[in-house]
RNA sequence: UCCUCGAUAGCUCAACGGUAGAGCAACCGGCUGUUAACCGGUAGGCUGUAGGUUCGAAUCCUACUCGAGGAGCCA
């Protein structure tokens, strides 16, 4: 016979009904009584289980009433409607196989977790019922974000993970090196000999695909990347994690404007297709998670985004009569409290915030006309707070050389980001978008640690 | 990295200077439609680690480790 998956008799469930079936998945709870019993079964294929009934005319009745959380099993039977109330229909088992046996010290149980705890057991908690939710859901918007962007056209970029520039600015890096830590070559002055390490130069994971980006975008004119990014930040807070996934769309005769237009419409789309494609899970985290979730998401959908310039954004927090613990004032960077302010309590929705102080920001933000403002944008949401940021590049190269100059960058190593700026250089934009953050405001998780399968966090690279 | 809080049975917690407990899980038994199944029983602990105060420390003090929240850095 071939197995038949739980979502399979969710969604097609006439077809199956009153039919002979075969299914495998993983053992959830066990109600044994004394001639008969019940298993929920799951088998990952969607978030609901399948509640199979047995009784003492199987040969191994005793040993299914013994099965402990946890275990394998493949159940052949009759489909039927259920009496029960909990759910429509059940499998009256023919015969149910023991496949792998879980040990009586299984970490999880039918009762509640704390995500604390389930961290320590990342190998075990995608089998429980939220983890089961956040990956689907992860999967899902994955998915989603090719299909917004190939849909428009948009060329997928793989940018180096390895990189040969330890300035991109966005972070301290990670090094990438074959030497022998022990006895390491030197060179007459003392310092390290990188020529003699594999590149033959340093080398360190990337934190951030965009001026590779940015050079594709010059022959693609619409490009996106989303790969992994490695961040050394001894940062321990629930939005950072060292290792992370990043969307950096790129684009190419645009600008700011355009660019945010792009960026509303992606989060739109993202979170439209997440709650028609994962309406199951979406309601269990809604219900167990964050009861706000859907109604946020939801707005999230039907209401345009705030457009708001740094300017106007210091005079609604000098206005507001609101305590702050820091000082607000033009020229300084906002506080995560002032932009909680601005999109949870001022305008409760998603708020652009553009045109910050030059100072503030990235060397390649293109210079506005003012003479002191950049064309930069970050997209706040309520319960994330910065979930994007991104700006119109600086396409002028004497613009960008000046910039280069003033913050000490050096620019033979951005000999071919200038290049692009020399052959055809046009007005473009982009954003990074990152992915964990996104996952976090479709889930309602609060911890980035819990919408990665295996993070990794300052002290902690286990599994 | 800074600030605050926490660490007691496998899990979730109680005991707050005087013999360390409960629920769930595990194990044994009962139960003819369960749904975090239910009912009865058994076992389970050098109270995160190392010092200190005290007649006596899970409880008070110090350091460290790990975890959580806030801040910074950012996505």
């Amino acid at each position: 016979m071939i197995a038949i998956t739980i979502k399979e008799l969710y969604t097609d469930t006439e077809k199956y009904l009153n039919q002979n079936i075969l299914i495998n998945g993983w053992v959830r709870t066990v109600r044994a009584s004394k001639s008969f019993g019940f298993i929920e079964v799951n088998d990952g294929s969607y978030f609901l289980n399948l509640q199979v009934v047995y009784n003492e005319k199987l040969a191994n009745f005793q040993a299914i009433s013994r099965l402990g959380a946890g275990s394998a099993i493949t159940a052949v039977g009759l489909l039927v409607e259920s009496p029960g109330a909990k759910q429509p229909f059940e499998l009256k088992a023919a015969s149910v196989e023991i496949q792998g046996l879980a040990a009586p010290d299984y970490p999880l149980q039918k009762k509640r977790h704390t995500f604390e705890y389930l961290r320590t057991q990342a190998h075990l908690r995608p089998r429980t019922n939220a983890f089961s939710a956040v990956f689907r859901i992860r999967s899902v918007a994955s998915f989603a974000i090719h299909k917004f962007f190939q849909d428009k056209g948009f060329v997928y970029v793989h940018t180096p993970i390895i990189t040969g520039s330890d300035a991109e600015g966005a972070g301290d890096m990670f090094r990438v090196s074959t030497l022998d830590f022990s006895r390491l070559p030197r060179d007459g002055k003392g310092t390290v000999d990188f020529t003699r390490d594999f590149f033959g130069k340093e080398t360190n994971l990337t934190v951030s695909g965009q001026l590779e980006a940015e050079a594709y975008c010059m022959a693609f004119s619409k490009v996106y990347t989303f790969g992994p990014t490695f961040r050394a930040e001894n940062s321990n807070t629930p939005r950072h994690a060292a290792e992370f996934w990043m969307i950096e769309p790129e684009i190419a005769f645009a600008g700011l404007t355009e660019n945010m237009d792009l960026a509303e419409a992606m989060l739109k789309f993202i979170v439209g297709y997440v709650l028609e494609n994962t309406p199951e899970e979406m309601s269990f985290l809604n219900k167990f998670v964050d009861k706000s979730l859907l109604k946020r998401l939801e707005n999230a959908i039907n209401t345009d985004f705030v457009h708001i310039t740094y300017t106007e954004a210091v005079e609604i927090l000098k206005k507001s009569g609101q305590q702050f613990e820091y000082q607000v004032d033009w020229g300084i960077d906002l506080q995560t409290e002032h932009e909680r302010y601005i999109t949870e309590k001022h305008f409760a929705r998603p708020v652009f915030i553009t045109d910050y102080p030059q100072e503030i920001k990235a060397f390649y933000m293109r210079m506005n006309d003012d003479g002191r403002t950049v064309a930069a944008m970050d997209l706040l949401v309520p319960g994330i707070g910065e979930l994007i940021g991104g700006s119109q590049r600086e396409e002028r190269p004497d613009y960008l050389q000046k910039r280069m100059d003033e913050l000490g960058l050096n620019k033979e190593d951005y000999w071919w980001y200038l290049d692009i700026r020399r052959y055809g250089g046009v007005k473009h934009a982009g954003f990074g978008l990152g992915f964990e953050r996104l996952l976090m405001y479709l889930t309602g998780m609060a911890n980035i640690r819990d919408v990665i399968s295996f993070p990794r966090t300052p002290k902690n690279a286990e599994f």
